[in-house]
DNA sequence: TTCCGTTCTTGAACAAGATTAAGTTTTTTG
DNA sequence: CAAAAAACTTAATCTTGTTCAAGAACGGAA
């Protein structure tokens, strides 16, 4: 199951043989199952996660006591607080699976080490940011420029698996609204 | 005036007198005026741009006709399209000074040359990048659990300097309201 | 200084989505 | 299988922010 994690190294950089061993040595499996946590609000993060496959949210509670989604991280994904991770500061956020998981564990002294005998893993991990950075500036424009209803629906067409997936209140506030929102839009289709 | 990016760089990475020689040999210095473009909507950006002083927008044009203004860059900040950068297609943004700026331009091929001579420099650019994306997360929060009053007065409360140099039309389009609304929020404190 | 373009303000009518509070369906668990 | 918990729906009312349209203030250039 280090394959998944290869294979995606090898997406976007060159590394060999010796370099893949090595990685998979320091590289801890792990088995999530839904409604567990790997990081608590208040705890200090202290790996980094790829998820081999399952389902993730990461969320914090707001101020009116309600839970708000600001990620999902599935199949192929990592998913960290890099805040709480880089400071080693007490994280805001709760990442809990949703799904019966496996993700690959790597801990920020272990990722460290790998990134010195391994330089083009750094390469990988801006890459890699680069990608969801354009990702979130689009994203901002979404929620900008569309309406509830047009979001929920171009989500929708972008990954019809996932809204499958994950339960509508959540899906909801991932999108930003409510769900009695998000039944209304529903309703409204038939 | 190459000086404010090593400074940047050493707040994060250490380079030594070699490599900041290497880097201040292929940086261009560049003036921009007030409403002058770095990169076009449909353009290819081929640059990473370093703002040494000054202030730009980055900006696309919604299906209404109207610019959503998606960040802004102010010293010491980088500014580009990683998108239409890394892949070399047309982007969709807009890059516009909103100030007479001055910048480090970091051509695509001499950023390649020197993340291969300086390994560093993809370090200090995943970290940029992570703090970035976390910044992002917190945005994407706001934007759901805040109201637009909230939204203006935290970030009067967190750029007051900021709040002062851009037209309140623009400042209105970063927040995601119109600019009629922001009078009126504005209205409502006096 | 005057003019012109840009930016900012005000108000009325309207729309999108929140809130509240039931009630219904589905899923989980003892 | 029954009971409880979790997830989803519906509808009435209320808020936040939009749209449109007009006018006022500001800033820069001739």
């Amino acid at each position: 199951m280090h394959e998944s994690l290869l294979a995606h190294f090898r997406r976007y950089i060159s590394i060999n043989d010796h370099e893949e061993k090595i990685i998979c040595k320091h590289v801890t499996y792990r088995v999530v199952n839904n409604k567990e946590y790997i990081l608590k609000e208040g705890q200090v993060c202290h790996a980094n996660y790829f998820i081999v496959k399952g389902c993730f949210r990461m969320y914090l509670s707001t101020n009116t006591g309600t839970e708000q989604i600001i990620q999902f991280g599935i199949d192929n994904w990592w998913i960290t607080d890099y805040t709480s991770l880089e400071m080693q500061k007490p994280s805001i956020y709760t990442i809990q699976a949703v799904e019966n998981s496996e993700i690959l564990v790597i801990d920020k002294r272990i990722q460290e080490e790998l990134f010195s005998t391994i330089p083009q893993l750094e390469r990988y991990f801006r890459i890699i940011l680069q990608r969801i950075h354009s990702a979130y500036l689009m994203r901002i424009h979404y929620i900008y420029n569309m309406s509830g209803e047009e979001r929920y629906n171009h989500f929708n067409g972008m990954f019809p698996e996932f809204v499958q997936r994950v339960p509508q209140y959540m899906l909801a506030s991932y999108l930003g609204f409510t769900p009695e929102f998000l039944s209304k839009i529903r309703a409204r289709k038939s």
